[in-house]
DNA sequence: CCGTCTATTGACAGTTTGTCAATAGATGAA
DNA sequence: TTCATCTATTGACAAACTGTCAATAGACGG
C-alpha cells in the first residue's frame, strides 16, 4: 500500500515557461505569402502577431524554418546580401499552402473550443457567488 | 562549407500528433469548480470541450493531475467505491481557482491573438485572388 | 583594426509527449 | 465458481520538443 489519500506528488514542478506550440509555423507561413523572406525578417515581423515576441530566441526561428523545408512547406535558396552576412530566403510551397489553410481551419476550431471554456468559466463564477 | 542554397533538411519530421498543450488542465479545473471528481469521471467530461475526445489516452490525465496536486492546485483522497476499483477524488484548492483564473485570462489573449490570424490570413487569401 | 549589428548554425540538457503494459476491484455470464 | 469484461489508476520508456547558449561570420562606422 503505497499511498491512501495522504500527501501525494508535491514538490517539483513551479512554474511553466513553455509556450503555445504550434503556434509561430502558421505565422511564418502566412507571412511569406506575398513575398520570400529571410529568417531574422520573419522574427521581427513576429510582433505583430504575438504579445511576447521579444522573448523568442532567434535560434527558434531557424530551427523551426528548418523544419518546414523538412516537410517541404517552405524552399530556401541564397539571398542577395545588403548588411550582414548571408541570408537564406525561405518561400512558401503549394504544399505549404495547404498546410496553411490546414492549420487555419484547425485554429478556428481550436478558437471555438477556447471560446466554449470561457463561457463556461464566466457561468461557473457568476453564477457560484 | 556545408551547404549553400542547396537542398537541406528534407527527411524525417512527417506526421505532428502533438496536440496544443496546456489546453486540458483549465479544463480540469473547471469541471472541478463545482464538485470533486475522480479521475475517470474527467476523461469522460473532456468530449464537452474539445473535438478529439476519444484520442486521447486515459493515462493522461492522471498524469495531469499529479501535476497539478504537486502544483497545489488539487487536492485529493480516497472516495467510496460503486464500481470497479478504488477512486482518487480530487477536489480544486484556492489556489488552484486563482490559478485558474489566470490561465483564462491568458486563454483570451490567445484567442485575440489566432483571431488576429485568421484575419490576416482571410485578407491574403482573398486580396490575392 | 576594433567593436557592433545583422544573421545563421549547431549542440546539449531538461521536459513533455504518446504509448503501452500492469494492476485490481466489481459485476455478470456460463 | 471461474472467467471475461468494465471501471480506474499507476508506472515506465523512448521519442520529440523546448529553452538556452556558444560559435561563426560578413559588413559597417569610428
Amino acid at each position: 500500500m503505497k499511498h491512501q489519500g495522504k500527501r501525494r506528488g508535491q514538490g517539483r514542478r513551479v512554474v511553466t515557461k513553455r509556450k503555445i506550440s504550434g503556434f509561430l509555423q502558421p505565422i511564418f507561413l502566412l507571412r511569406l505569402y506575398g513575398q520570400d523572406r529571410h529568417g531574422y525578417d520573419l522574427l521581427q515581423g513576429l510582433q505583430e502577431f504575438v504579445s511576447d515576441a521579444e522573448s523568442y530566441d532567434p535560434s527558434i526561428i531557424y530551427r523551426i524554418m528548418r523544419n518546414m523545408e523538412g516537410s517541404g512547406w517552405v524552399t530556401s535558396y541564397d539571398g542577395t546580401v545588403s548588411r550582414g552576412p548571408r541570408r537564406r530566403m525561405y518561400s512558401l510551397t503549394e504544399e505549404g499552402k495547404k498546410q496553411l489553410a490546414q492549420w487555419m481551419s484547425d485554429l478556428q476550431r481550436t478558437k471555438d473550443e477556447i471560446n466554449h471554456l470561457l463561457t463556461a468559466y464566466r457561468q461557473q463564477t457568476t453564477e457560484s457567488r
